[in-house]
RNA sequence: GCCGAUGUAGCUCAAAGGUAGAGCAAUCGCCUUGUAAGUGAUAGGUUAUGGGUUCGAUUCCCAUCAUCGGCUCCA
């Protein structure tokens, strides 16, 4: 049984620090506010409305002071007050006075969130500091370890998170039981930063966003473009086998179809302004649903020919607010993976168990094995028949529950229009990224009046489920940049072998292997420049190309390659025609490596 | 969009109120090489953009754009 994260030491460490960096805080600004300060993954934060901007160097000073703190070893004392004792203490304290507010109605704690019964008040005094806190601490201050504590950097962070909100400075610092643990921690960081698909997107030339073309535009480069057609011809072979038929459909479309839709009235904020031309206006789409409805609609279908998977990768455009672009996780032209499936409810439990492991098995295709589920339902405002939400929400589940998947369920976080199951994965940072999604909708099929005919002849409205699986290609490839951390597997590398001849007597050879290795489908180069081979070697090794073949006069003579990996591993001479067969063979099972 | 930071050569960075420099990469030679950097030379920058202050701005100020870390958002 795994501890659980809330009752180990290490989280009363965290929560700990956060309240002596806040006293820290507190005495360099008196007339600082302060906010809330919880312990989080790795760390732990406080917020605080402050006269001015912090620095690095006000960092500096929280941490040597908080360490002079920590050394007092003074007593964590926890007390229960009630409203009114809890509002004298915390009288020049306006967030605190807002929480203790709160906590009085019972309805919320102290993160905001709806909590059942009233709870009890309680304050934690330490050294100078007293604080509005449900605890729970270590024993005393000197229970952290102040070799192991670090204040990492500044954000700014709206009070409750709500935007209409005043923003507050949000101090983010990690603490650990050990030093070994913070310098493990940091290092990991380092690592992950080696593995950041905006730095090896340019390292391996992969893609690049340029001024000149638009903040959240991509450019692909040979190399990524070639690692994006590997994998989209392998999902175009999958959904070949599972029913699938692609359509293509334009990149605008005519403002009422947007009205139609909903798109104009509920998500017009997120789309690029019009371009009008003979009076009409076109919207550039910021999705793919309306002309796969539109396709759907061009014949009266029978449930005989359902269920219909119509799949297309559509780009799409959306007008980002600019401070959430991030390399290609967020971007504002992206192509989805797309695909609308249309069935009749009799037929509606299996499309979804379908469409949910015909999603593992895509992601899992891509050596994705951590992948997060999460279930959404009914929110407050929802359009649609309760009764096909009840029986959407009850297949999903089932769905999940028979893909033997963890899950998480979000009550109420589902889209006005229907319930869905996202898939999540984790990036180097351990950032949270969506890629695939499986959404019912419940909007469109009504705003366009879509039906089926029955075999009693009448028409009857077909479910609609929408789904990517990948998401967003850009997204699916900055996840697949940073999982790899740019060493793709064999099938998908640009370049699966580099030849490296040691001389030049060398070279008209080692273009005769690249031929016959090229006729068997192999992405290879000949290394041609008069370099000497370690620095060949070493400019390989830098690409990630899976294997050096190097070629000197022992070589030549056996008809043979010196093969290595780019793990370092020498596998040492073998015949062309060895080579060739096992090469084809790691491409044809995915290897990796 | 909001808070903060940053923007100098393709990349990583340095310098400075008097029109910028290194390493790597690139290009051209020489070397002809045995598993992570051989060697010489050459070329490369309106210091993000637009204003302002100044005799003079790339440096100081303002705005814009972009990037980074967060927050919010993510039909």
């Amino acid at each position: 049984m795994v501890e659980k994260y809330e009752d180990s030491k290490l989280y009363r460490v965290r929560h700990s620090a956060a309240h002596v960096m806040a006293q820290a805080v507190l005495e360099k600004f008196p007339e600082g506010k302060v906010a809330i300060g919880p312990p989080i993954e790795d760390g732990f934060y406080y917020d605080f409305d402050l006269p001015r901007p912090l620095t690095p160097e006000d960092l500096e000073d929280f941490e040597a002071r908080m360490r002079e703190i920590i050394k007092n070893d003074s007593e964590f004392i926890r007390e229960e007050v009630s409203a009114e004792e809890a509002r004298e203490i915390f009288e020049d304290q306006p967030y605190k006075l807002e929480l203790i507010a709160g906590l009085e109605e019972g309805g919320i704690d102290e993160h905001g969130n709806p909590v059942e019964e009233k709870p009890v008040i309680s304050i934690y005094k330490s050294d100078k500091f007293v604080d509005l806190c449900r605890g729970p601490h270590v024993e005393s201050t000197g229970k952290i370890n102040p070799k192991s504590i670090k204040l990492m950097n500044v954000a700014g962070a709206y009070w409750r998170g709500d935007e209409n909100n005043p923003m507050l400075q949000r101090i983010y610092g990690t603490a650990w039981l050990s030093p070994k643990d913070l310098k493990k921690y940091l290092w990991r960081l380092e690592e992950a930063k080696k593995r950041d698909h905006r730095k090896l997107g340019r390292e391996l030339d992969l893609y690049s966003i340029s001024e000149n073309v638009g903040a959240g535009l991509v450019l692909w480069h040979p190399n990524g473009a070639k690692i994006r057609f590997l994998a989209e011809r392998f999902w175009e072979d999958e959904h070949i086998k599972n029913g699938y038929d692609f359509v293509y459909t334009p990149h605008i479309g005519k403002a009422n179809l947007w009205k139609t839709s909903g798109h104009l009235d509920f998500y017009a904020e997120n789309m690029y302004a019009p371009i009008e031309i003979e009076d009409q206006q076109y919207y550039l789409k910021p999705m793919n649903c309306p002309f796969h409805v539109e396709i759907y609609k061009s014949n009266i279908h029978s449930y005989r020919d359902l269920p219909l998977r119509y799949a297309e990768k559509g780009t799409v455009y959306r007008y980002e607010r600019s401070g959430v672009l991030h390399g290609l996780m967020r971007v504002r032209g992206f192509t989805q993976d797309d695909a609308h499936h249309f069935c009749a409810p009799s037929q509606m439990p299996e499309e979804i168990d379908f469409v949910l492991s015909f999603s593992l098995h895509i992601l899992r295709s891509f050596g994705f094995k951590e992948i997060k589920a999460y279930l959404s339902t009914r929110p407050e405002k929802a359009v649609g028949d309760p009764k096909r939400w009840q029986d959407a929400e009850a297949a999903l589940e089932e769905a999940l529950k028979r893909a033997e998947l963890p899950y998480e369920v979000d009550q109420g976080g589902g889209a006005f229009y229907g319930p869905k199951i996202d898939l999540k994965i984790n990036d180097a940072l351990g950032r949270e990224w969506q890629l695939s999604t499986i959404q019912f909708d419940f909007n469109l099929p009504e705003r366009f009046d879509m039906s089926y005919i029955e075999d009693d002849g009448q028409p009857y409205r077909p479910y609609m489920i929408h789904r990517a699986l990948l998401g967003s290609i850009e997204r699916f490839f900055g996840v697949l940049i940073e999982h790899y951390g740019g060493a793709f597997p064999i099938w998908l590398s640009p370049l699966q072998a580099v030849i490296i001849p040691i001389a030049d007597r060398h070279v008209e050879y080692a273009r005769r292997v690249a031929a016959d290795l090229k006729q068997a489908g192999l992405r290879i180069k000949v290394d041609e420049r008069s370099d000497r081979m370690n620095a060949k070697i070493r400019d390989a090794e830098k690409q990630k190309t899976p294997y050096m073949l190097v070629i000197g006069d022992r070589e030549m003579e056996g008809n043979q390659v010196d093969i290595r990996r780019r793990s370092r591993e020498r596998l040492g001479a073998m015949n062309v025609e060895d080579f060739i067969a096992m090469a084809v063979k790691e491409v044809e099972e995915k290897v990796e490596g």
